[in-house]
DNA sequence: TCGGGGCGTTGATGCAGATCAAGCGCCTTC
DNA sequence: GAAGGCGCTTGATCTGCATCAACGCCCCGA
């Protein structure tokens, strides 16, 4: 690899692919339906008739937000429910005196409101551009209501979130910064890869503070660590990313 | 409080109390059902009618294991869910070095199995006497998908833990040692008083070991800051547990 | 009755990562 | 094109907690 190919930006993920299941829709009240971006995103539908994707589709409306903008605050009441469509999203809980836990980013075709209750339980930001597909989340509580294959989906989108942060209480409780950060790469590129992205160069559109933030960490430790593994010929720093140079020795550091 | 009173140990939450739904069964095939324990004790099932409480119960045994017994291993085929009716339990994950990071305590009423999927995402251990509602996983899975309002507990169930790991990966990423033991006490007595358990003093049949490893300290740091607390009077040692107090100085420093 | 192991506490010392601080490159704005 | 802000890096120093070590208590089994 030449230093120039190596040196291009990351490829932001940027958006989830048109699918079969889109279908372009006209809604009575004028508003934009979601055009299927969204359903299709869904993970979560995998097992829906068409017709159901259409009422999905029907009741979702495409909404964006900029770089930094806030979706909602912890405890706001939880009017929407959202499918990622392109972009991504920090979920995080501050304590009074400031300080704060990124819970989770966020990526294309993740789901923000799987608990469907009455309020948020954190804060989410867009980090860079979002598109998300947005339902009201009353009438998405009774459409699952309805649809039990649906909720099924739900509680195993939930439940593997829970896995998910449990795997997480063991990185933030046990593991050393160096192995922190190899983690947390390692752990990126799989979802990567499951978004259909290279996955060889991984795009930080999150600040160090952020990743700081997700990992236990200062901003200060996390671009030491970066810069190490930078010496070292494990990573390549470039813009808007880190390319994995060296993915087996990744691998030793921050297996699980 | 004169301290013959004090040094009094703490009460174990020892067994979920016979409620309204408890209904002795027979079953054709001799082992003994649940007798409803483990459905009463089922926070999920509020929504139950009788008949579906019988069915559970009918479904269920009774399953009894000794402190330091292991119910399961992280991997293993999920055969079976659990629900506690009394003692208590670890749920852990190891790293391969043993590094082991515990990812909560179960208590008299909680769930083990919640995500019905084919294999455990941690191993569990008692860690003293534990008594358990046991159901075979595919036969509760095949009645969970005939009973959507069950499902709809369980989503809650699921969801619920989620927001518990998300406030625990905050602990984890952000607390101090002190901040750590204290908000942690704090969440014990909250659970213990959903039980309807006096909640001031607070049984920990665990060890310092464990408590570390689910605080992500070590059981020297566990047992300084315990004794520093013991020291300002905020708590006071007892055989078992800890009495708390000075909550309102516990909350100063435990507040999230 | 003694010995040993598990559990807890406490002290001495070490170190990973936090904190404090400076400087660089790249925007944006005026 | 100067000025200021933001993100990032790097160096110097500090410190909270880990590590290493010793010991006491209790229980249990020989």
């Amino acid at each position: 690899m030449s230093q120039t190919s190596d040196a291009q930006p990351a490829a932001a993920v940027t958006e989830i692919q048109a699918g079969a299941f889109d279908r372009p829709r006209c809604r009575r009240d004028g508003t934009s339906a979601c055009e299927g971006c969204g359903v299709r995103a869904f993970s979560v539908c995998g097992s829906l008739a068409t017709d159901e994707l259409d009422a999905l589709n029907t009741m979702s409306e495409k909404a964006h937000f900029a770089a930094k903008e806030t979706l909602f605050l912890q405890g706001d009441r939880a009017d929407f429910v959202f499918n990622i469509t392109s972009g991504t999203l920090r979920l995080y809980k501050l304590l009074p005196d400031g300080r704060r836990q990124i819970v989770g980013f966020l990526l294309p075709g993740d789901f923000v409101g799987l608990s469907l209750s009455e309020r948020y339980g954190f804060s989410a930001d867009a980090i860079d551009a979002v598109s998300a597909c947005r339902f009201d989340r009353s009438d998405f509580v009774a459409f699952v209501d309805r649809k039990p294959h649906l909720l099924r989906r739900l509680h195993e989108a939930a439940t593997h979130e829970l896995t998910v942060a449990q795997d997480h209480m063991v990185l933030l409780g046990r593991r050393s910064a160096e192995e922190k950060v190899s983690s947390f790469l390692l752990t990126m590129r799989e979802r990567l890869h499951r978004l259909g992205a290279s996955a060889v160069t991984i795009p930080l559109p999150m600040t160090r503070q952020d990743l700081a933030d997700h990992l236990g960490l200062t901003l200060e430790t996390v671009s030491r660590i970066v810069s190490k593994l930078a010496r070292e010929k494990v990573l390549l720093v470039v813009p808007d990313g880190l390319r994995i140079m060296n993915p087996s020795r990744l691998e030793q550091i921050g297996a699980s």
